[in-house]
DNA sequence: ACTGGTTTTGATACTGTGTATCATCCATTG
DNA sequence: CAATGGATGATACACAGTATCAAAACCAGT
């Protein structure tokens, strides 16, 4: 079924309720193929309060539908998780295309808690970004 | 030599003059031994133009003397590197204390190199820290 | 020391990204 | 169908800067 079912859903399991507003806000985001910002958002959504925009991207974070993310310049943008992916993950985002791949197959977890170790440190979070050229932007620009 | 002579002798290698106003905000930098936001700083010297003390830390950012990390809750502070220490690296940052170490003997440049390797993924930058106790907190804490 | 040009400064206003407040609205329940 | 409490939207506010611009400081050449 539908992303904007699966957002919805997310909220309801969090005790939220199902509105028109937050239906077409969800709707909004599902409809996105890249990361955008809040205000983004907003714009295409005559009508709903910037407010209800807002809340619905903080309730969404929170349930792990939605991730933050961090451009390098330091702006902040939205990013759909991939299906069944709500834990805690990285991205690789290009910076072309703005597209967001999710990270895998890099053990950051088992690397921290050596260094932990080391600097006996005791490790309760991290954040990590990566940046670059997604496939499709790489091969365009050389060719 | 002290800490804010280093600190006005990053911004002279950058063609940047060694002004009074310039000289209290590293001064006032010099003194902090925890991070600390761009309005702390600001407030503790009176006199002084905000846009000149956010100016100085730009300049102190580019330079690589002063980090610009950022805490869990997505707040912005600013951290004196250590000595000698201007390139790219990371943070441990302690969500107690505000102490910040530097955070040696983890290889994420290598993991990154074989992880885009795998995604096809150029990779031009990234962005890592990590939040947990120091040592002192934590032994504090759980005796 | 004076002149002209360049930096730097500080005041102010503005932008972006939210959060707080609060009256109103609406949906569910009894 | 009224009560109750969550949701909404307007508005104001907060925080982290950036842009603008006139005035001040500074430096170089004479």
């Amino acid at each position: 079924y539908s992303i904007a079912e699966q957002l919805i859903e997310a909220l309801e399991e969090q005790g939220y309720r199902d509105t028109g507003p937050r239906r077409r806000v969800v709707e909004a985001i599902a409809r996105k193929n890249r990361h955008f910002t809040a205000e983004e958002l907003w714009e295409e959504l005559p009508g709903i309060g910037r407010a209800t925009v807002y809340r619905a991207l903080k309730l969404l974070v929170q349930s792990g539908a939605l991730c933050r993310v961090t451009l390098e310049d330091g702006s902040r943008h939205y990013q759909l998780s991939e299906p069944g992916q709500r834990g805690h993950h990285h991205h690789l985002l290009c910076i072309h295309c703005g597209e967001a791949e999710e990270l895998r197959g890099c053990d950051v977890e088992g690397q921290l808690r050596s260094v932990a170790a080391v600097h006996r440190f005791q490790i309760t979070g991290h954040w990590f970004e990566v940046y670059g050229q997604c496939r499709k932007c790489a091969t365009g620009r050389s060719a």
